[in-house]
DNA sequence: TAGTGTTTTGAACGAACGTTCGACTCGGGC
DNA sequence: GCCCGAGTCGAACGTTCGTTCAAAACACTA
């Protein structure tokens, strides 16, 4: 019942973890066998059980380690700056540079969403609400500042985490920007588009703003 | 070996397309069986065989049909139109309204793409490379026309089909705008983002234009 | 009614799945 | 030498998977 591995372990579970972030992102989670795990770590079907207790919490653990590490990276960043524009930029740095460093990790955590069943679902998506919610203070401080086109604040959040969850598809280090470059071109797509300038079809017709709570999962 | 079904079957094959799509989308495409399909369309599981040859080109066929509907319809709404910026409208304006009005084929062909195997697999990405070279050279024409910013097209444009593409993990119909004005917003946020002004953060520091030509997978 | 081609089916195939279990190895304290 | 708990393993459990096939049911015209 308990939680409690002697944590001389500790490392060895590190160790399934990268290698099972690697097989559920390269066959998805479902795609994936417990079998193919087993043989990229070179440990045996049932050596494996030892570490942990099924195919769900495995995915549980590797999606909560991306997104706490993720969100507390950033409330650290955040400490350090007050201007509301230059916070948002901060968010986009994070989210992106944190994706293409640990892009096996971040593939598994924006397309396993759904995969992911329901005891351990609310707690992801607990994480997520957090984060999103945190962004969209973000902007709205930005908006109060007066730096924002009056637009529905939902779907501009949301549209910029579609810009950044996005990458995993197309990204190819080879060829594309790195973080630092990639993260400064799709925060200033974002800042620009969101500015104060002759409203070009933001909030229309009889249409009123949608309630900002909710994130769909 | 041919594809010829004596075509009074089309309307039945329809009929397992659309519900296939909706098991698909509900339960991914690993995580969903024959048996699913089956159960859902009212059709033995071995009758579903006498329609399609394997679950790969029932995938095949649902990802197909609904790329190259969205394309065409693209292509035809834009020969009556000229004007670059409007142009680039219209697409966000197809691809948002295509995405919520079918939003399960779409949500099939954006999260499943990497399900799809070889024989297949180059078929759609074939259909997919025309869309996204159109998507380019209609931002190009933007560009060429004086009304864009110096930044990576590439990364342009895959920004906003992010925004695009990951708009089936959020969007709710009780709570969020039809399409017209969803694909407004996007569109607005897109084009002002990218328009001229102080350039912010664009292209930087010795890192050259990448090609762009190439779209993952 | 008999005959022909289209559609539908139940039962079965072998393979792969997630998970369990009892037995083994091994290193450090007695 | 012996024991004990941590770590590892092969073999097997019951279930589900995609796919096949011979036979039945149906819809026709002859």
């Amino acid at each position: 019942m308990a939680t409690a591995i002697p944590r001389k372990s500790d490392r060895k579970l590190q160790l399934i973890l990268r290698h099972a972030a690697t097989v559920f992102a390269e066959k998805g989670f479902e795609g994936a066998s417990i079998r193919d795990i087993s043989r990229s770590c070179g440990i045996s079907l049932s050596g494996l059980y030892y570490y942990f207790e099924s195919k769900q919490k495995l995915l549980f653990l590797i999606q909560s380690h991306a997104f706490t590490s993720i969100l507390e990276r950033l409330e650290q960043r955040l400490e350090a700056e007050a201007s509301p524009e230059r916070r948002l930029r901060l968010l986009v740095e994070n989210h992106v540079d944190y994706f293409l460093s640990h892009p096996l990790e971040m593939k598994v955590l924006s397309h396993e969403a759904e995969a992911l069943e329901e005891p351990f679902r609310r707690e992801v998506a607990a994480i997520k609400r957090r984060y999103y919610e945190l962004a969209l203070r973000l902007y709205q401080d930005l908006a109060r500042s007066g730096g924002v086109r009056a637009t529905n604040a939902r779907v501009a959040v949301l549209g910029l985490f579609g810009m950044m969850n996005w990458i995993y598809t197309w990204h190819n280090p080879k060829v594309d920007p790195r973080a630092e470059t990639l993260s400064g071109i799709i925060a200033s797509i974002f800042l620009e588009g969101v500015k104060n300038g002759r409203a070009h079809g933001g909030v229309a017709r009889g249409e009123r703003l949608a309630p900002l709570e909710r994130v769909a999962g």
